[in-house]
DNA sequence: AAAATATAGTCAACTTGATTGACTATATTT
DNA sequence: AAATATAGTCAATCAAGTTGACTATATTTT
């Protein structure tokens, strides 16, 4: 697949390519890392879950899945040992999910390897495009959620 | 989510949800047509199959899945209406999976989606930034494939 | 030409990550 | 105080993928 061929594309496949890459790479990088048993569904849970916590309903409503998937897959992050279930400080019924040590640390790695993934490209392709082009995307998001809630930031298709 | 939020999310995530975003709003178009039947990795199939059709394996190396996937994948869809398999004109074990006319019908429906898509983002950012996004994303793609083979244009994460 | 091997597709059994429905314990509303 | 709503879990099921086994046809080797 050659450049000429990319630029042929709908915009809906290139950002389907795009992200498709970006992600890769990432996981690529974690694995190698010693972090192969995280997906990126885990990514946007533990982007909920920083700084402060969260309760499995919150999760769920964030993933857009249902909080007897989100159940399940504490459990495999609670057993591979990036979370933790707390006792909810005023609910009784609640549980609060929070990071643990190995879990803030995966966090700080998928960081730091963006970091390296966007330096990458912005010698790539200019840092004023990659500002542009980050406005552009963010301007689009903006635009197509006007009229619905959007909480849910879960890739899905 | 407003739009500040947005700016400071990394360009994965952006990538992400303006993905999610123009997929979600095509295939919801697509259902307000009649075409509920269909799902997003159906469009990646039926891009592989025109103009001339394909074969199960071409359909599974292009997705990425195994060809017994692709097999069951192919049942729904003949079922469905949209495909046809064809018995393969030179090699008699092989078959060839073409579209029906309702499969061109939803191939050509989906394109006049994704061209109003295009037309109200070219509204709200320009044609000269939509023109620099493309480019600007096709060099990313491109980049970040230099390496790989990359004939699998599936978005799996 | 015959035999050995490879390939295209399908069937069946299994895995994974989701779903819906039922249940317990605690909160909130009436 | 009673009725209803909510947070979380357990169990059964579903959907879309996987691996392995098989048939029929092609291709390669001897």
């Amino acid at each position: 697949m050659n450049h000429q061929v990319l630029n042929n594309l709908d915009l809906t496949s290139l950002l389907s390519l795009s992200f498709s890459a970006s992600i890769n790479e990432l996981h690529d990088r974690l694995s190698e890392l010693g972090f192969g048993d995280i997906r990126p569904v885990h990514g946007f849970l533990f982007k909920c879950i920083t700084p402060n916590g969260a309760t499995g309903i919150e999760l769920a409503e964030h993933l857009g899945i249902t909080k007897q998937a989100v159940s399940k897959m504490v459990d495999y992050l609670e057993k591979s040992g990036y979370v933790m279930r707390r006792t909810h400080p005023t609910d009784k019924r609640g549980k609060i999910i929070v990071l643990t040590e190995r879990g803030w640390l995966v966090m700080k790695t998928k960081e730091e390897i963006i970091a390296e993934i966007e330096k990458r490209w912005i010698e790539n392709i200019g840092a004023e495009r990659m500002q542009m082009l980050k406005e552009d995307l963010s301007s689009l998001i903006h635009e197509a959620n006007e009229d619905k809630s959007l909480s849910k930031v879960r890739p899905v298709w």
